[in-house]
DNA sequence: CTAGGGTTAG
């Protein structure tokens, strides 16, 4: 401490020819590299501070997950420049916090600041995650309004944006207008075709981009090899996977070998892919695990489901999700005293879970439904929306899958529950608010639950129309009562 | 002379 303060007084005495300038290196070399007290120290120790002093701050803060601080020297920071608004956007995408960097993104402009190249692939970003498909296109229209050039980091973000919105026809159209194609560029369009489910189209790509004389990357190859999983094309996988180290001599990573663990396990090669894990050269991480995992709950192998579910929430203890998969897999093989307990411990030892939730766009504005809540303001009208929904769905048959609700509940509790999963109030909302024949689009935080996807599939059918649903990591195409991920997912 | 950006297995 006494040693760091007296290095900066060097620093700040002898600079390197000016002191503003040294001090803001020491920042910067500070901030980027986690230090953010000694960054702080020298923050308040020197006279003079300039704008690029404050946007370190704030960029130091942010990365190690201050963001109340970071805000608190953004805010204070005397004349923000479009760099300041950057840094704490980007700051938020950072943290997760999405909705905070839309909002900073309007604020920003609302000031009269311009957003340039950087401050629009960081708002991308946000709008990607979050689906939002409308703040998304306004962006688009922004670089073509103002002839901003698309250079290969700007139309990753938008080609991945569009993909991520569900607009795979304008990701593809941003792909070929831009002049510089560079490998980042097709490893966005190929992951693109990859989670629409699109692996055909997604292989052809693999392939123009190799004619075109561009050689993948890992990236690449964690974009094309989900596009094989995700379409269930195994021998395909199975080629590229091996291709990696014999033909593009790159050393196959841990996401690759997760990959192909998921690949292997949804089409049912169980066996096969717990042997790929075992023979990993690196520990599998829990994502390998919790791939095959996956594969367990869709083949329905609960004795190795129950085996990998107990290995996971051992080794994160802190993880909800694990303990609701672990539960939901003693549920279907029947276990229901194992499954109430597994949820007991996890609520005894305070873990909680994040909650379901899904968000529709109209008019460009979000609306979002948090799972068993009434937080809309039309809460009222959307259950009653849904009460007539499900009767119509009962008319054709459907039952609420109980089974696979996991919860310590009577029968009618769990009916309750699982009616008030957030992507059926958002299609309710859609249906309600929407014309008949046009699509609806939703975002879901978490993975759709089987209930859900089951009620979609029928809801296309019976009402005709089409809904596109983002999960966490794919999309689905509910169609004339099919979904594109063929009920693998 | 010093500060901000994108894609990556579940």
């Amino acid at each position: 401490m006494e040693e760091t303060k007296q290095i900066h007084a060097h620093v700040i005495k002898f600079g390197f020819g000016s002191e503003v300038y040294a001090v803001n290196s020491l920042l910067h070399v500070y901030a980027s590299s986690g230090s953010i007290e000694a960054a702080r120290l020298l923050f308040d120790q020197v006279a003079e501070r300039d704008i690029v002093s404050w946007n370190s701050m704030v960029d130091g803060y942010a990365k190690c997950g201050k963001m109340e601080a970071a805000y608190e020297f953004f805010k204070n920071t005397p004349t923000k420049n479009v760099i300041s608004w950057t840094t704490m956007i980007s700051g938020y995408v950072g943290a997760g916090m999405y909705k905070e960097a839309l909002d900073l993104f309007q604020e920003m402009q609302l000031e009269g600041v311009e957003p340039d190249k950087v401050a629009l692939a960081s708002t991308l970003s946000a709008c990607s995650y979050l689906g939002a498909l409308d703040q998304g296109r306004w962006i688009h229209a922004y670089i073509d309004k103002t002839g901003i050039v698309i250079d290969p980091i700007l139309g990753c973000a938008l080609i991945d944006m569009f993909a991520k919105c569900g607009d795979m026809e304008e990701a593809l159209r941003v792909f070929k207008k831009v002049k510089k194609r560079e490998v980042s560029l097709w490893t966005s369009l190929i992951y693109g075709f990859a989670i629409h489910g699109r692996g055909g189209e997604a292989l052809d790509w693999f392939e123009n981009m190799q004619k075109a004389g561009i050689k993948p990357n890992h990236v690449t190859f964690t974009a094309i090899l989900t596009a094989c999983s995700y379409s269930g094309l195994v021998d395909e996988g199975k080629s590229l996977f091996e291709s990696i180290e014999r033909v593009h001599k790159l050393r196959p990573r841990i996401e690759h070998y997760g990959c192909m663990v998921d690949l292997l396990g949804r089409a049912g090669f169980l066996e096969e892919a717990k042997g790929l894990i075992e023979q990993m050269p690196v520990k599998p991480k829990a994502v390998v695990w919790g791939a095959l995992l996956n594969a367990c709950r869709i083949h329905k192998n609960v004795e190795l489901g129950i085996k990998i579910g107990k290995l996971l929430v051992e080794e994160d203890p802190d993880h909800g999700g694990r303990y609701v998969h672990l539960a939901s897999i003693h549920a279907a093989a029947g276990e229901w005293e194992r499954a109430v307990e597994t949820r007991r411990q996890m609520k005894e030892r305070g873990v909680s879970k994040l909650p379901g939730c899904s968000a529709i766009s109209l008019d460009g504005v979000i609306h979002e439904f948090l799972a068993g809540t009434k937080s809309h303001p039309q809460a009222k009208q959307i259950y009653r929306a849904w009460d007539s929904i499900a009767e119509r769905l009962e008319k054709e048959g459907y039952k609420p899958a109980l089974q696979n609700l996991l919860l310590d509940l009577d029968d009618e509790a769990k009916e309750m529950a699982i009616t008030q999963h957030s992507e059926k109030l958002a299609i309710a909302f859609g249906l309600l608010r929407t014309k008949p024949g046009t699509t609806i689009r939703i975002v879901k935080n978490l993975r759709i639950c089987e209930d859900c996807h089951t009620v979609t599939k029928l809801i296309s059918k019976i009402y005709d129309r089409e809904i596109v649903m983002r999960d966490r990591t794919r999309f689905h195409h509910f169609k004339d009562g099919k979904c594109t991920c063929g009920d693998k997912w």
